[in-house]
DNA sequence: GCCGTTTTCGGCCCGACTGTTTTCAGTCG
């Protein structure tokens, strides 16, 4: 929800403004604690009465939302950001400067935003002030020079290919007995921030050189003996952590995190009169108790082994018995793919022979409907030429059933985009918002329920149209989607592409909480497209769907008994 | 500012690296 997002920013900035004003570490890290409780809330936190009720939202912070939800404004923050220019906010996204810095910076150079810094750079009045030598000025001209051509975060689709290359070409250097990506990325978000990778090795000095040079690495950030930094050309950071083997278990769950996960985990080692850290599990002895795998510390712990996807610092510490979440091998379906009668560059046949290759029983061949120009939509007659087009190649091509369906565009009053005479000669019908992305929440709400509630629809495609990094998409209220979607057993779907990611994580939580189903599919436009089904899994994951809640996972027989189901 | 299976008060994760200083503050994750 909007609400949300304006929220959840506000306290990320009440958050930045205390900092500067150098309140203490934890009234900070409180308010950052619920801008992340509310980003990721699904309910519309207007609707929620009583604020104080969700985790980390005390007294104080609920009053401020209500207080924000009353008067469109918070007055205790208007006035701290009264109190520093409003460039300091700026200056805190420099890399290498924080509150100390920012303030020493405004008091003593006079300096209020970025502009400011570069010409207190170039004036030479930073030289001046104590612990401001040449390194550190250099340091923060280099950062600001990268701020302004970065984005922030890179996507999933991205940051997991060069990772990958990076493990590949490190595994190889002589001594490194294990090495493996953390961070974000092992956890699967759909953005990351740096990648983090750790190794053992028993020639450390090699493998820091080698990585120090690898392809691609414009700056060295860091260099140390058992951490090293650095930026690709691509814009992204990489850091290098060693450690000793008999601690990688350890390192690997410290360094996956996420920080909020190792809070929990390690504030439940303190209850056990234990301690944690990146090199071990210790008793009150200080005798390392576990080390080796994240396994064996979670089960000293008296956990069962967590998958880096739930760790996220929410309920994933409550469970009694490791989840037997999703996998990629339980995928036996892709339901929504496009070909050269619209804007897919393969045709039926090399479509589903691709399909196949990658273990499918089914594909769907879902093209474009009439409104969407821009992507070659096919008109009614076009459809019925596919459809029969579409069943010759079904008997054609052996080992796999290709189905006739349609991606038809909802339009923005919530009716479908060809009528139901010719949606009924359909095998599958997947429903999807391409247009009027920014209609307001309660007419979005409508739209997305009616095409929900359609008898003829099974699968609402990439329901808030979102584009990472890009556009936002819809902002339904989305529990009353999944109500629906549960009541009406229609499926919402993850798409898989990592430019979408929609539903996201916390919507797939919510969904399956209210007894939706959910489809992963590639949305395949190309063969290499379906190579993206890892991240509809790792979103899907997070979202702790198991086999079970995913139409996908079904066997042909039940799939065709699902597509049959009434509304 | 938030929280409670010892607690409504007293904790709140903690180590590595850099740059500058000469023993450590600041930043990062």
């Amino acid at each position: 929800m909007s609400a949300n997002r304006e929220l959840s920013s506000i306290f990320q900035k009440f958050a930045t403004v205390l900092e500067i004003s150098g309140a203490s570490g934890f009234k900070i890290n409180a308010h950052v604690k619920v801008a992340r409780v509310l980003e990721d809330l699904v309910e519309d936190i207007a609707s929620i009465k009583d604020p104080e009720a969700l985790p980390g939202v005390g007294k104080s912070s609920a009053a401020k939302i209500k207080e924000y939800l009353t008067t469109g404004e918070i007055k205790e923050l208007d006035e701290l950001l009264n109190s520093i220019p409003a460039g300091l906010l700026d200056l805190m996204q420099v890399q290498g400067l924080g509150p100390k810095t920012v303030r020493r910076l405004w008091q003593e150079a006079d300096v209020v935003d970025i502009p400011t810094l570069k010409a207190a750079i170039a004036d030479g009045r930073l030289e001046s002030m104590p612990r401001m030598g040449k390194k550190t000025i250099d340091n923060i001209s280099d950062s600001l020079a990268f701020l302004e051509g970065a984005s922030a975060r890179s996507r999933i689709g991205d940051a997991m290919p060069i990772a990958e290359l990076v493990v590949t070409t490190l595994e190889k250097i002589s001594g490194v007995s294990k090495i493996e990506f953390a961070g974000s990325l092992r956890r699967g978000k759909e953005t990351i921030g740096d990648i983090d990778i750790l190794a053992s090795t028993i020639e450390p000095e090699l493998l820091a050189e080698a990585f120090c040079t690898l392809k691609g690495v414009t700056k060295v950030l860091v260099r140390g003996v058992t951490k090293c930094a650095v930026r690709l050309d691509c814009g992204m950071q990489v850091d290098l952590r060693i450690v000793e083997e008999d601690a990688f278990g350890a390192a690997l769950m410290y360094f996956t995190g996420s920080k909020e996960h190792n809070i929990m985990v390690r504030e439940r080692a303190i209850k056990q009169n234990k301690r944690l850290n990146e090199y071990g599990l210790f008793n009150a002895q200080e005798a390392c108790v576990a080390s080796h795998t994240e396994r064996a510390m979670y089960e000293d712990l008296g956990l069962p082994f967590i998958p880096p996807e739930l760790r996220e610092g929410k309920q994933e510490l409550t469970i009694e018995h490791t989840p037997e979440l999703i996998q990629l091998e339980d995928i036996k379906s892709d339901l929504h793919d496009h070909t050269i009668a619209s804007d897919g560059h393969l045709t039926i046949v090399a479509l589903a022979e691709e399909a196949k290759q990658r273990g499918f029983h089914t594909i769907a061949v879902t093209d474009h409907s009439q409104s969407s120009v821009q992507a070659n939509g096919l008109s009614p007659e076009r459809l019925l030429q596919h459809i029969s087009d579409i069943k010759q190649a079904n008997e054609a091509v052996k080992g796999i059933n290709i189905l006739a369906g349609s991606e038809v565009d909802i339009h923005a009053d919530g009716r479908l985009d060809y009528e139901d005479e010719l949606l009924a000669l359909l095998d599958i019908v997947v429903a999807s918002p391409h247009s009027a992305l920014k209609q307001d929440s309660k007419k979005a709400t409508a739209r997305l329920l009616k095409a929900i509630e359609h008898p003829l629809v099974h699968i609402i495609g990439h329901p808030t149209g979102r584009v990472l990094g890009k556009r936002p998409g819809l902002d339904p209220d989305m529990p009353s989607l999944f109500a629906a979607a549960a009541a009406c057993n229609t499926a919402l779907e993850i798409n898989a592409n990592s430019w979408r990611l929609d539903l996201r994580d916390t919507h797939v939580r919510g969904a399956i909480d209210a007894g939706a189903m959910i489809s992963i599919n590639t949305d395949a436009h190309a063969a290499n497209d379906f190579d993206q089904l890892r991240y509809g899994i790792l979103t899907a994951r997070r979202g702790w769907l198991t086999p079970d809640k995913c139409i996908n996972c079904l066997t042909f027989d039940a799939l065709m008994a699902w597509l049959a189901r009434s509304c």
